[in-house]
RNA sequence: GGCGCCAUCGUCUAGGGGCCUAGGACGCCGCCCUUUCAAGGCGGAGAUCGCGGGUUCGAAUCCCGCUGGCGCUACCA
């Protein structure tokens, strides 16, 4: 049999970190097996819908590289891949149920469930359904009540009053769970959608799914899972709940922790390689060192049984250090350049020309990769080599070094501007004869050097200088010195 | 209230009875390198393995209890 794994939020915004990490344990786990990945939209909650959050879905899997066998948007064979167009299923299972006498109709209103609920609660109760509509009689009395009203009926799981279910999970291994603290839960609601119950049974079972990986809030909800499969008589998909991540305070993580959702990573400048390989060593590891570790290498050596059973706090730092680690050592250069022309293309302001020079991006790029954490820090190291239009402040140009001394910077701007018409344009000569004209003139080499690379790049930090100045060639060099001189005297 | 899950450095984790005076990584601190900023190298601090009982010659590892955190207890997923 072929391994089918799944991804199926409720379309409800952007991917959640959180969320699309389960996403990604089913994504592996159907490659490591040489099966297939689908994605499917549980869309039965008509009120929480967010329309516009479906092709959000489908991006922030495409974007991370988790991408899908069948799913919404690319259809396959067990389609439709969205629950709102599969209610008559829903509502055939639901019948049959009835038919089975495994299910009933319910005709309370909700607001005589709120009223049982409390009065539950004050009495230290647990809150369950009474099971009014599960006799004859109740049932009879309410449906009337109901009718008058124009209200309809849901349909709950008649549960069995007593006995055990016993969850395996590969992860959390047997539990088992005593039947008689499961209430009859609703199945059916009375706008003839299911509920989650019901509905990802009768898709995973119609579309052949045969590992479900979800979030560990949903252990409470399995046995009644394992009831409905029992019931309709399915074989039930390997169960496995993978703890969630928290935010830093060791809350659910929320908007409250900072990014949460896919897209806000990608927009800071966040690689996907990166965020895959941060998020697959969330409650998952190799051994006990592997740290940077490629999809390919996930797929090989993931497996269920090395989920960590223990929550995670998302830890921010570390996923910077390790988008740093891509942007230096992992990504190839060529691919870095794409990357940074389509950043500056995008993040430049529309002063700068466009369409940026990928030659000098080209020759950018070794020089700035290993001081870059994000992608949005780039425009910021590297403006100064595609505008002319520095605008540094006399204070700035002066530094430290020359404050209070501007006939002497302008002096000392002059004779590089001199020493830099006939060196040969290369850093080691530009630096070479830098050094020689600081001695020169009895100044600090790193004091002059500061001077001119403010008066060059128009910044204090910025790449290593003699290498700038080697990209940004002799001519735009004086033109920037000279300009520089004008300004401090 | 009921039911359930979880518990190793601040964080992510390795560990599954002796290899553990608990390893790696992020972060932090110091030194080195150095034209700024990074990167890199070296070193350091940091966990009585939540607590208490067992079992065992021996427990972070197995068992029980407790505590703490979290979740579920909806016509939400």
């Amino acid at each position: 049999m072929t391994v089918r794994t799944r991804y199926a939020p409720s379309p409800t915004g952007v991917p959640h970190v959180g969320n699309i990490r389960t996403a990604l344990f089913s994504y592996l786990l159907a490659r490591r097996l040489g099966g297939q990945f689908i994605l499917r939209l549980e869309d039965t909650d008509r009120a929480r819908l967010v329309p516009d959050s479906i092709p959000k879905i489908s991006e922030s899997l495409q974007w991370l590289g988790l991408d899908y066998d069948e799913g919404p948007d690319i259809g396959g064979p067990y389609g439709p891949y969205t629950q709102s167009e599969r209610l008559d299923q829903y509502q055939a299972a639901a019948r049959r149920l009835i038919e089975q006498g495994d299910a009933y109709d319910c005709w309370c209103s909700s607001e005589r469930l709120d009223a049982v609920r409390a009065e539950h609660q004050r009495l230290k109760q647990p809150p369950q359904y009474d099971r009014r509509c599960r006799e004859d009689a109740g049932q009879a009395q309410a449906k009337r009540e109901a009718e008058a009203e124009g209200r309809s009926p849901v349909v709950r799981f008649k549960t069995p009053r007593e006995g055990t279910v016993t969850l395996e999970d590969p992860i959390h291994g047997s539990t088992p769970f005593d039947v008689a603290t499961i209430d009859d839960f609703v199945m059916l609601k009375s706008d003839g959608f299911p509920t989650y119950h019901l509905a990802y049974i009768v898709d995973d079972d119609a579309m052949k799914i045969t590992h479900v990986i979800r979030g560990d809030e949903w252990i409470p909800s399995a046995p009644r899972h394992l009831l409905i499969y029992g019931a309709l008589g399915i074989e039930p998909p390997v169960l496995a709940h993978a703890p969630r991540i928290l935010g830093p305070d060791g809350a659910k993580l929320s908007k409250r922790h900072g990014a949460t959702s896919v897209f806000e990573y990608r927009d800071e400048g966040y690689l996907p390689e990166a965020l895959f390989n941060f998020l697959g060593l969330i409650g998952w590891s190799l051994d006990d060192k592997t740290e940077i570790i490629s999809k390919a290498e996930f797929i090989e050596h993931f497996s269920l049984e090395r989920i960590v059973r223990n929550p995670a706090i998302f830890n921010a730092e570390k996923l910077q250090w390790m988008n740093g680690v891509y942007i230096r050592e992992v990504i190839p250069e060529p691919d870095l350049v794409t990357m940074f022309v389509d950043r500056l293309e995008a993040d430049f302001p529309p002063e700068i020309p466009r369409p940026i020079d990928r030659q000098l991006v080209a020759h950018v790029v070794p020089l700035i990769k290993e001081r870059v954490k994000l992608l949005s820090e780039v425009p910021a190291y590297c403006d100064f080599f595609f505008t002319d239009n520095l605008s540094w402040s006399k204070e700035e140009l002066l530094g430290k070094a020359y404050a209070g001394r501007p006939a002497d910077a302008k002096a000392a701007l002059g004779a590089v501007a001199t020493s830099a018409v006939d060196v040969t344009w290369t850093h080691d000569d530009i630096e070479a004869a830098l050094r020689s004209l600081a001695d020169k003139l009895g100044a600090k080499a790193g004091d002059l050097f500061s001077l001119v690379r403010v008066a060059v790049t128009g910044k204090r930090v910025t790449p290593p200088l003699f290498e700038s100045m080697e990209i940004l060639g002799r001519e735009r060099c004086l033109e920037r010195l000279s300009q520089a001189a004008s300004l401090v005297s």
